[in-house]
DNA sequence: CTATTATTTCCATAATTGTCGAAATATCGA
DNA sequence: TCGATATTTCGACAATTATGGAAATAATAG
């Protein structure tokens, strides 16, 4: 993973909207959530939710996909274990103090 | 760990010369590096260096300690963790797919 | 095709953030 | 104490970001 795109992830989730838009995509999984449920379920009004997935899915946190009238979103878990892996790197050295099995999510 | 430190956190690693003293300092481990020998190695202005090192230590992320006259900075794993914690939680509503030890640093 | 619902774009505004020179403030060695 | 080195604060500016109403643009059901 690029640093240009670790800072753009950790932008993205640095930020009480889209942090609760992500850990909600997070807790439903795979199958994920319309924007206008997102919205419903966290009172977000319907632009500002737009702009927060806009900013979600640059940094490939989460994914849309259209079914019917709705757009559907889900978390992609391959971003978060890359970031994980990225903010570990070569932690102490390169001593073997991280765990083999670092990832986030075994879907993946 | 509280949804205000996450940002915090998160809001500190989002930007270049901050994620670049953070993984400096992962990389050096708990023995730490003084504030200019940081700032030479990223050639950052020690003014610049001072404002992201503060915004780091005050999320956390770094913890400062004096020594002579130089000021120590290390990577606080604790701070670490608990953000990896945080962002896994309750993946996939709660079904096993995150392998127990998530520990960045086994040292924390 | 039309009505309806879903989502995004546009816009203006307010607020926050990054940058770095210059000056101020530590801390110590001699 | 004095001089040298380390680090922080101050200040001003440019750039970015969050917000949400109103209008525009999908997408489909009937």
């Amino acid at each position: 993973m690029e640093t240009k795109n670790v800072i753009l992830a950790l932008a993205a989730l640095a930020q009480e909207s889209r942090l609760g838009v992500f850990r909600l995509l997070v807790r439903i999984g795979p199958e994920g959530l319309n924007a206008s449920k997102i919205a419903e379920e966290l009172s977000l009004p319907p632009s500002s939710l737009s702009f927060h997935l806009k900013v979600l899915a640059h940094a490939g946190l989460i994914i849309p996909r259209q079914e019917g009238r709705f757009i559907i979103y889900a978390v992609n878990f391959k971003t978060m274990n890359s970031l994980m892996v990225f903010l570990t790197d070569s932690c102490c050295g390169g001593n073997p103090c991280i765990p083999k099995s670092n990832l986030v999510c075994a879907t993946a």
